[in-house]
RNA sequence: GGACGCAUAGCUCAGUUGGGAGAGCACCGCCCUUACAAGGCGGGGGUCGCAAGUUCAAGCCUUGCUGCGUCCACCA
């Protein structure tokens, strides 16, 4: 092996190896378990947010396969119509093109060349993160068994009224052309305007002064509204006002949504152009005005001098006119929320179409029960607020889309504009007995994704065939995702799956936080921060990163700075760290907190930490190759104990039992997916007990001509078993080394015949014989004491290499014994080169250590600075001095003596009578150097 | 406006039912000891955001405040 790891060397052709022995297809046996990938977008590439949540997802899927289950991941990739669509538009807008130019059939074949083109990135990404997904299984949501469920979906929602077509107020996107939903706007505060317009009052010298962020929405005005109760008003309630410009007479009402105390207390209302002004305008009947065209121009409902002018040139158009009508009050600065879309990052404008709607609040209730109910349960529980919060107040769904990329509405209209639902159009003309005379023509538009997406625990099982998936996995036991998707995604699977199988479509929801960068800012293009996860993994050099983070930026003056930043953060590049580092760091990092800070350091860390298992095996190989290590002998599986020729030292069964513990600690964090502790039980349980102490505990066995060969072969027997199994249980958290080191040290353990794969293995298992009390204290015994006989040294600057005599007083019967039976490990591990027990108080002048009661002493002679053990010795006495101060008035307060569990005031006074004999002895220390 | 989250060592974060403040990284000192210098050994470092309350006892529970953040709704 060399000398230090190697990912590189290693990874692809262990993947291959996987893949193509078939090792992710689910057994068939024991009790299912299953995740569905998030589908990510088909010509996407993984980020860190994905590389994350892929990390969570294979660890629990390679540790569920390993114990047996019936374990499936279920893959795919999303067509994501919008943002799929954007990027071929934007292809074509390069060559001078726009769809149109192409027309839809020959538009969607350009974009499945490109999704043929680019659609195998991620999925090769993901195989470069070791994930272990059914690959023969995968999805892609417009595959045509998909498409079938979508139509079969949208069909039976048709036909019991749950989808309806209508005209109402849409949140419309003018540069994309297409409606979209709420959770498709983003509302953010902007700095804008308020003008203050005066309408004039029919038959009057009066005005109304209107407050308006939005002046150009005047044109569509057909009411001014003021509060009922608002005496300034009340006489012109029921009177109309002259709107300036479009010269329209309109009246003036009384509504009590109206805030009278808010701008002027008289609000201009727009129906076909605000959400509010809409649903008002239903109240009092008004007329609604379009004054919009569907790329937001004015249309032809307005004065002829406005029409063809764009929304913002008109707005400046408009206020002038009104100026120079001497209609315009004032002009205040004012912040207000501007709705964008999210994709197209333009301003949304309300507006007045025909649209798909699936009418939710049915669907809804059931989804609401059946987290409400405990069936379907949120980690962190906490989620479930934001979800009831969303469900509750749910909106209905427009899931129409002016897209050509996306599942086509399955609806034909006549001439007359009636509605025909179904497969297609020959069923159409079956279903509603049409004559073929009849034109009919399909609906242009097609589904929003989520639609198809919300189908993805049933349609990825063969619905709306009746197949054995369908039963053995929905529902599915655990979704991994983050917070952003709830409402576009998780909410959505569950009305559907519940309304078309019945069934919940998973029983636990884990909500991951979201990537930031190590100072907890968004990674984002254009703050060029943004982490490429294969570059963690490979590495990459400087000039490809500046290139690579500063090209192709939407704001390109912001490029020099991110360079900048760059050079100074990665002045070497970014070394390659490998798969396995990054999917540990995932791992420790997968806190319960909402925002997850990726710290290079971490990566860093654990990179070392998988070059501590390398050279751990290395050492474990050199001393077990070759050499008797015990394993076929009768009793060695579940060896705990000493089984003839296999002798096991006290060491030897307190690792055993110090990896029992571990694996318990390690089932229980998984059970509550805190990933983080997992991570840091067996790294604590790697580096700082089989490492640190084990390793150096068994040298002095494997090395000596004293220890026999029973005791020999008890060690190596340790040695090796101890670390197979560790490698089990690090498996799904490391796939790669774990699998190159176990295939290296498989032949010598007492698992030799467990196959060609780690990953088949079976998951180690607690076993209650491996517990040991009894070695545990002896170890730690033996811990206590070379950590004082270090502490000396280190404090007193001794070399390392110097052997020290050390004597011991006050040893109680159980410290000898102890002594007898680990002497030669406290020798080498210590450094030391005797050991001696005084009869008596008598000893020459000393640096100490204490050991329960025992006291461990160094002779000074020569080697130890009076002044500096005096320091240290006076370091000591005040922290126990200021410890038995704290107790003591503790036990001294009646209130504590008298209502404190006794359990826990019997522990106050054991640490009091501990302490005090502690400090007796520094105490008496320090007198005896004192005196030199 | 409503809901939620965070504040602990220089940095990034753990701290489970209230009962002696922890890790990694960084820092300081010593060491190239035959698994590993991507390492070993030792060490320093915290008024647990502020204030009040409950309690024998608060990093942890309650309330208020401050600061930061997220989501939802929205006043034209």
């Amino acid at each position: 092996m060399e000398k230090t790891f190697n990912p590189s060397a290693i990874e692809k052709a262990c993947y291959r190896h996987w893949e193509e022995e078939g090792m992710f297809k689910a057994s068939g046996q024991g009790e299912p378990y299953c995740i569905l990938l998030p589908p990510p977008n088909v010509t996407g590439s993984l980020h860190m947010g994905h590389a994350f949540q892929h990390t969570i997802m294979d660890a629990l899927i390679r540790y569920h396969r390993m114990k047996g289950d019936n374990t499936l991941w279920q893959c795919g990739t999303d067509h994501a119509g919008i943002a799929t669509q954007m990027v071929v538009e934007r292809q074509l807008n390069a060559d001078g093109l726009t769809r149109h130019d192409l027309g839809r059939e020959k538009f969607l074949e350009r974009i499945w060349q490109w999704k043929e083109q680019s659609g195998g990135t991620i999925t090769q990404q993901m195989r470069r993160l070791g994930t272990s997904p059914d690959w023969d299984r995968e999805v892609f949501t417009m595959d045509e068994n998909l498409s079938v469920a979508v139509q079969e979906v949208f069909i039976q929602l048709y036909d019991e009224g749950l989808i309806y077509r209508g005209q109402r107020l849409v949140n419309w996107d003018p540069s994309l052309l297409t409606a979209v939903s709420d959770l498709e706007v983003i509302n953010e505060e902007e700095d804008g305007y308020m003008w203050h317009l005066r309408y004039p009052i029919e038959n009057s010298d009066e005005h109304l002064v209107v407050a308006t962020t939005r002046p150009e929405t005047m044109l569509g005005d057909t009411a001014v509204a003021v509060h009922p109760d608002d005496e300034r008003y009340q006489h012109l309630i029921g009177k109309h006002v002259i709107l300036p410009i479009a010269d329209r007479r309109i009246p003036i009402i009384a509504d009590d949504y109206v805030d009278p105390a808010f701008g002027t207390g008289c609000v201009k209302i727009t129906p076909a152009h605000d959400f509010n002004d809409y649903e008002m305008g239903k109240r009092h009947n008004l007329p609604m005005i379009n004054i919009l065209t569907k790329d937001a121009k004015i249309n032809g409902n307005a004065p002829a001098q406005l029409q063809g002018l764009d929304r913002f040139e008109a707005r400046k158009q408009v206020v002038d006119m009104f100026q120079s009508l001497e209609l315009l009050n004032e002009i205040k600065p004012h912040k207000l929320k501007v709705p964008r879309g999210d994709r197209s990052g333009v301003v949304i404008e309300p507006f007045l179409t025909d649209q798909w709607y699936v009418a939710i609040e049915s669907l809804a209730k059931p989804a609401i029960d059946a987290v409400e109910n405990g069936e379907i349960r949120f980690v962190p529980e906490n989620w479930n607020k934001t979800y009831f919060q969303w469900m509750r107040n749910i909106q209905d769904w427009c899931i129409s889309r002016q897209l050509w990329w996306g599942h086509r509405i399955p609806a034909w209209y006549d001439e007359n504009e009636n509605v025909y639902v179904g497969n297609d159009e020959k069923t159409v003309r079956q279903k509603y007995q049409i004559d073929d005379a009849v034109v009919l023509t399909q609906d242009e538009d097609v589904l929003d994704t989520w639609f198809s997406s919300a189908l993805w625990p049933f349609a990825t099982m063969g619905w709306p065939q009746k197949t054995d998936e369908l039963d053995t996995f929905v529902p599915s036991s655990v979704l991994v995702t983050g917070f952003d998707i709830i409402f576009f995604w998780v909410a959505r699977m569950i009305m559907m799956t519940k309304k078309f199988t019945g069934r919940i479509p998973f029983k636990d929801i884990y909500i991951t936080g979201l990537i930031r960068d190590e100072h907890g800012d968004k990674m984002s293009k254009s703050k060029g921060n943004v982490l490429d996860p294969i570059d963690l993994i490979d590495g990459i050099e400087l000039e490809s990163l500046v290139s690579k983070r500063t090209s192709g930026m939407m704001q390109p003056q912001l490029a020099a700075k991110v360079e900048k930043n760059t050079r100074k953060q990665f002045p070497n590049g970014i070394a390659s760290y490998g798969t396995d580092a990054l999917r540990f760091t995932f791992t420790a990092l997968a806190s319960t907190s909402r925002d997850i800070n990726f710290d290079m350091s971490r990566v860093e860390g654990y990179r070392n930490f998988c070059n501590k298992i390398w050279n751990a095996a290395r050492f474990v190989l050199m001393n077990c190759e070759g050499q008797d290590t015990g394993n076929n002998l009768t009793g060695a599986q579940n060896v705990s104990d000493q089984y003839g020729e296999l002798e096991l030292s006290v060491f030897d069964r307190w690792i055993w039992s110090r990896l029992n513990n571990t694996l318990k600690q390690l089932n229980e964090h998984i059970e509550d997916y805190r990933f983080d502790l997992v991570a840091q039980v067996v790294y604590e349980f790697t580096w700082n007990q089989y490492c640190d102490w084990y390793l150096e505990l068994s040298k002095p066995v494997l090395n000596s001509d004293v220890s026999s060969d029973n005791q020999k072969r008890g060690t190596r027997h340790t040695l090796i078993n101890v670390f197979e199994e560790l490698l089990r249980i690090l498996h799904p958290f490391m796939p790669f080394i774990t699998e190159e080191v176990w295939k290296k040290l498989q032949p010598l353990s007492v698992n030799q015949g467990a196959g060609n794969s780690i990953m088949l293995t079976q998951y180690p298992v607690t076993l209650a014989e491996r517990e040991d009390p009894i070695a545990e204290d002896q170890i730690e015994w033996v811990k206590k004491f070379i950590v004082g006989v270090r502490n000396i040294r280190g404090e007193m600057d001794l070399a390392p290499s110097k052997r020290l005599p050390v004597l011991l007083r006050n040893a109680h019967a159980s410290d000898i014994a102890k002594l007898e039976e680990t002497k030669a490990f406290l020798l080498t591990l210590a450094k030391l080169d005797s050991i001696k027990v005084l009869e008596d108080a008598q000893a020459p002048a000393c640096a100490s250590a204490l050991l329960g009661d025992m006291e461990i002493l160094i002779p000074m002679a020569g080697l130890i600075d009076k002044e500096a053990e005096m320091a240290r010795l006076r370091k000591n006495e005040s922290k126990l001095e200021k410890d038995i101060q704290r107790i003591s008035g503790k036990l001294s307060n009646q209130n504590f003596t008298s209502k404190a569990p006794v359990h826990v005031i019997d522990k106050e006074r054991e640490k009091l009578t501990h302490a005090r004999q502690q400090l007796e002895k520094i105490q008496q220390q320090i007198i005896e150097i004192g005196q030199l």
